[in-house]
RNA sequence: CGCGGGGUAGAGCAGUGGCAGCUCGUCGGGCUCAUAACCCGGAGGUCACAGGUUCGAAUCCUGUCCCCGCUACCA
């Protein structure tokens, strides 16, 4: 029976692009659990999109001198590509850039106010006469009233280190155009999180015993104080509140980008030409929706985007009247340093997907990545680590072992998986032994425990390079081919069913293999980029397209008699001088 | 005392009351099918520190030290 999975992905922003940090926290993760349920036969929806909107868009375009939206258009085209490269596979990637978010964002906006749960206050903020607009803290520069350095930020002392409230500045200028803004007021909406407080502890207190305990820790904790936040602005680059009198004013982005989640449900059913679809994830309690982010998101998904569902109640209203579903497991994950020091990328501090895709192949990322997850802590990406992970573990183990049973089939059975004779305990047991890790790592991938499963599965690998020494079929073969053609058999099919097994991590070295092995079909879908049309605009998203899959989550059924297609190794062995190559690059 | 996470073999990690484990590296041996790949064996740890609870603590409690994150536009 399939169940109804959810895999939602934080939406990146726009204003830079994907790096290797970016790719641990949610993207992989996101992707080896989709991949898993959907070799399980469940019914997998994966979304997430472009984040478009919000400052740091508006302060990258101003620094180039181009506009918002021809930042977010660069960036969304790049992301698009590294997830084709990496094999990132979401149902549906779209943007906040759309007619469709705009509306569902909206929508949510007036659900929550006709259900009593936006006020509205006023406040004094910095306003630039010469621009015409408010200014972000951080454009904001001026004498800290702490320590009276000339030239604190608005948000905080460069000298004193202290968090500055920006209309306290002393002799406050604009950033950009060294004029002294003033203080004017605005009235902007509020969330009013305080009223969510009981439902969301309510929310939090049972069946929550799986989540990651520095998630659920940390949100209690952020429960107990719960108040109200603002979620409009006075920017020109966003989704307009949709009332009259507001001009000026958009959603703030921490209050939108989450509703992407739902609105991009929404689009990919309606792109499929089933409109109604999006809704067995969102209405059937039955359904797991899961929040793949890092640990900076926790309190908007754990508490804010609950209490955004809660309050937003019915919205567009399931088949038989339900609520929407709040967050089933929000598996966020720590962060991800590089060479000891934090990944940045005004500092060129970091592996961006793209670039490292011009030199080395996405599979050995995709494992390092996972053997490397911060799951628990904050991990550290180290290029001689990267190395021997590659040469030692993928290279050596996994690659070798199927490197030399296919050669030694194809130079002695002429590429042909032989007949088995009688089997004997040796061969019963390790058989036995894959066909019975089917279960217990796939429950490890469906409880979000990557790093462990990977492990478990290289161990397998381990267990039939063992095997294969025992048996030492090149003795073998001088005097007794039966029993040479069972030993080659079961190590045939057991690299059949770990191939399987790896698949959810290393899809592409998967499908060669597939190949080699003289199948036909694939191990998964197709990722295609497709533009869609609104009223007023278009937009690109990646979608996925599972038709052609022929492979399920079950123990190899490799057939005797089935030929081999070319033979070549699955991965490349890396030479110990990119190490200092790859280092030379940081920072510079 | 702002909040949360973490400190276990050279490196990276698992291990929430019962003889301290895994991968890699290292040392020694074996094999030769395989990308000098594979297999076997050994060495290596006062489980950050100090107290406490217990028949028994890496694990529970108290205190101390150190690292990371959140509060900002660096995921």
């Amino acid at each position: 029976m399939s169940d109804k999975i959810l895999v939602s992905v934080a939406w990146p922003y726009a204003n830079a692009d994907i790096h290797v940090g970016n790719i641990v926290g949610s993207h992989l993760p996101a992707d080896i659990f989709a991949r898993y349920h959907r070799l399980r036969g469940d019914e997998v929806l994966m979304v997430s999109g472009t984040d478009s909107h919000g400052t740091p868009v508006t302060v990258r375009a101003d620094a180039e001198g181009t506009t918002p939206l021809l930042v977010y258009e660069r960036f969304h085209k790049r992301f698009l590509e590294v997830f084709v490269k990496l094999g990132i596979t979401y149902d549906l990637f779209t943007t906040t850039h759309t007619e469709n978010h705009f509306k569902v964002s909206q929508d949510m906006f007036l659900a929550l106010l006709k259900n009593g749960y936006l006020y509205q206050e006023k406040r004094q903020l910095m306003y630039s006469e010469s621009e015409k607009r408010f200014l972000p803290d951080r454009y904001v520069e001026g004498e800290c009233y702490i320590c009276h350095f000339p030239d604190a930020r608005g948000d905080q002392c460069d000298n004193c280190g202290n968090l500055l409230e920006a209309e306290l500045l002393i002799n406050p200028r604009s950033k950009i155009d060294g004029t002294r803004p003033v203080l004017r007021e605005t009235e902007h909406y509020f969330l009013d999180l305080g009223k969510f407080a009981p439902a969301i502890e309510e929310y939090l207190s049972h069946g929550k015993e799986f989540w990651r305990p520095n998630v659920l820790a940390f949100t209690r904790n952020i429960v107990a104080e719960l108040h109200g936040r603002p979620i409009t602005r006075d920017l020109d680059w966003g989704i307009p509140v949709p009332i009259e009198g507001t001009e000026g004013k958009c959603l703030y982005v921490w209050f939108e980008a989450v509703i992407g989640y739902l609105s991009a449900s929404i689009e990919w059913a309606r792109n499929a030409g089933t409109p109604e679809a999006w809704k067995k994830w969102w209405y059937d309690p039955a359904a797991r929706t899961y929040y793949f982010i890092g640990k900076d998101n926790i309190p908007f998904h754990t508490v804010i985007w609950p209490a955004q569902l809660l309050g937003a109640g019915k919205l567009y209203g399931g088949p038989n009247d339900e609520a929407l579903n709040l967050p089933y497991d929000v598996p966020a994950n720590e962060f991800m340093n590089m060479e000891g020091r934090r990944i940045s990328g005004s500092r060129n501090w970091g592996v961006w997907g793209l670039k490292y895709l011009e030199t080395y192949d996405p599979d050995p990322l995709r494992y390092y990545l996972t053997a490397q997850m911060p799951e628990t802590r904050d991990s550290d990406w180290n290029w001689n680590d990267y190395l021997r992970r590659n040469n030692d573990e993928l290279v050596a183990t996994w690659g070798n072992l199927v490197n030399r049973i296919l050669s030694f089939t194809a130079k002695n059975y002429d590429s042909v998986v032989p007949q088995p004779g009688l089997m004997d305990e040796a061969d019963t047991l390790l058989l036995a032994q894959i066909d019975r890790a089917f279960e217990p790592i796939g429950t490890q991938i469906g409880a979000c425990k990557f790093k462990a499963a990977l492990s478990d599965v290289m161990a397998l690998a381990r267990e039939v390079n063992k095997y294969v020494d025992d048996k030492a079929p090149w003795f073998s073969i001088k005097t007794d081919r039966a029993r040479t053609a069972t030993t080659l058999y079961v190590a045939l099919r057991a690299i059949d069913s770990l191939k399987v097994l790896f698949a959810p991590f290393l899809p592409f070295t998967g499908q060669r293999l597939h190949e080699m092995l003289g199948y036909s079909g694939d191990l998964f879908g197709q990722q295609i980029i497709n533009e869609y049309q609104e009223a007023t605009r278009s937009h690109l998203g990646l979608t996925y397209d599972s038709s052609t899959i022929t492979v399920k989550w079950q123990p190899s059924q490799l057939p005797s008699g089935q030929q081999f297609r070319s033979v070549a190794p699955l991965f490349k062995k890396l030479d110990d001088k990119i190490v200092e190559q790859e280092r030379a690059k940081l920072g510079s």
